[in-house]
DNA sequence: TTAATATATGAACATATATTCATATAAGAG
DNA sequence: CTCTTATATGAATATATGTTCATATATTAA
């Protein structure tokens, strides 16, 4: 193995540290079930407007996210299914312990 | 799905926030193939002694690493193969970009 | 056009965190 | 014992980053 250059090394610990912070989680959270707007999501998980939209342009930057508008509303919901893999592997991990 | 409650979610956003840092990537990306003592590592991923004693400590306080001492020389090896697999599952997905 | 609603964004602030440097601890060699 | 080697650690510094607050943009309704 020892597959990684210093480039991949990069994007990786890049990747990993968008994971890294609670309300991103959060918000991949509720994703996990169901598209939803910007505002539903600051109510699901108690952050305000202005926090959520600054961490969902962070995880859009990162393709974690997609998003799609309908009128004056735009609805997130989860990149690919990788994001999914990858947050259930982190789930799987701490349950053990 | 929506299985986690606001604790899990912060578990989970702490051992990603581990994989966050380039330098903590570098030492899970050296010891995918093989223990290695603490001189080895700061030599192969060019990273100086201290500071990769001090990162480590947190993969070993995360449970990502595990050591055993031979004299006066540690080995580190990475703990179980969940880090691995999180390892290579973003590795996939920054591949797939 | 004006008001209301949904979302985005920039600046400021506070906090977290990674590295360096100096030094401490521990173990083996002579 | 003393010296050397391997590793750990604390303090200081610099940098990164998340939230808040105010406000901008955009869309729809009246």
């Amino acid at each position: 193995m020892k597959i990684l250059d210093e480039d991949k090394i990069i994007d990786l610990s890049e990747l990993f540290k968008i994971f890294g912070d609670s309300t991103r989680v959060k918000i991949i959270n509720v994703l996990l079930t169901q598209e939803l707007c910007v505002s539903d999501i600051a109510d699901k998980i108690n952050v305000s407007q202005s926090a959520v939209s600054h961490q969902l342009r962070i995880l859009k930057q990162a393709k974690l996210v997609k998003y799609r508008k309908d009128g004056q509303t735009i609805y997130y919901s989860l990149a690919d299914d990788h994001v999914e893999k990858i947050f259930l592997m982190g789930v799987e991990h701490i349950e053990e312990l």
